[in-house]
DNA sequence: AAACAATAGTTGCAAAAATCAATTATTGTT
DNA sequence: AACAATAATTGATTTTTGCAACTATTGTTT
């Protein structure tokens, strides 16, 4: 196991990233009014639309009564529909506003303004290297952790 | 701005770190009986001894008064010390006790079983690259200030 | 078709945690 | 000596979380 000490530094490397990414989502959403776990809702809301409360919850590692009171904040907000799936009462199918798309767009450009401030301390010619490892972590790690439910029942 | 697409998936790959992750960090702490905050403390006391309580909650990005409840309760756990600093002594000195040392290494070792697991899922050949590309990536994020607020979208 | 089980979502409630101001103790400064 | 500044804690209020109970709807069994 000699790799094993260079584990100890991914570590390291990954909980800065976690940390400083976490910060700069607080910075983001606090600038829209709105909390962390609301701001990833409407990050996930805008990636796939029409998607349930349940399969929202899987997403985000989070519980469903926890996501459901964040959500009801949402709609009363006015940046979240949440209606009742026609082919199958139980469900409810959320969905972005207009506002709530715009509030999205602004932390998404918060973030990668962030990003490219990031890249440009990196030298231009290991950027395609950048981007080809982060990819290569992407699916290394997806097949690694617990997989998420997928296939909502409507859309 | 032709690089600005790749940033969404930038973004994208590290909001999935920091969903797993924090996934991780929290299996962990729970075998240990803490909260995730608590075994930050413990990784970070680990790492840095003898550091006061204002320095680890900036590090930590955290508030003091939240700080000071979460190390007193790691106090009455028996897993970290608290001294008053003899130099200054507005100042308490923070150190981890041989069971905090323990618990340390517990979430150390899981943490690093599962980043052997995640590098098992890429060939070897690669390994190199991604130790490398990650210091790249830290040293560049350490060297990024967070961004100046444009202003919020109205409502 | 009626009864029952299973599922999605909401709500109640108690525990945990975050937040912000006030307080104490110590050190630095004028 | 008097005052300002800093580290840490504490108080009090508000948010957030977690678990269980509950409602409504759909699937299944007989």
């Amino acid at each position: 196991m000699k790799e094993n000490s260079r584990y100890v530094a991914v570590r390291e490397v990954f909980q800065q990233f976690v940390r400083i990414f976490g910060q700069l989502q607080r910075g983001g959403a606090q600038d829209c009014g709105i909390s962390v776990i609301q701001s990833h809702i409407l990050y996930e809301l805008g990636k796939r639309p029409n998607i349930s409360l349940n399969d929202l919850a899987a997403l985000l590692h989070t519980d469903t009564s926890s996501l459901s009171r964040q959500v009801q904040q949402l709609v009363e907000y006015g940046q979240v529909n949440r209606l009742p799936d026609p082919k199958d009462r139980r469900y409810v199918v959320l969905s972005l506003t207009a506002e709530g798309e715009q509030k999205q767009q602004y932390i998404a450009e918060f973030m990668e303004t962030f990003l490219s401030e990031v890249f440009s301390k990196i030298p231009e010619d290991q950027h395609e290297q950048v981007f080809q490892t982060l990819e290569v972590m992407k699916t290394a790690l997806n097949s690694t952790s617990s997989p998420c439910r997928k296939e909502p029942p409507s859309s």
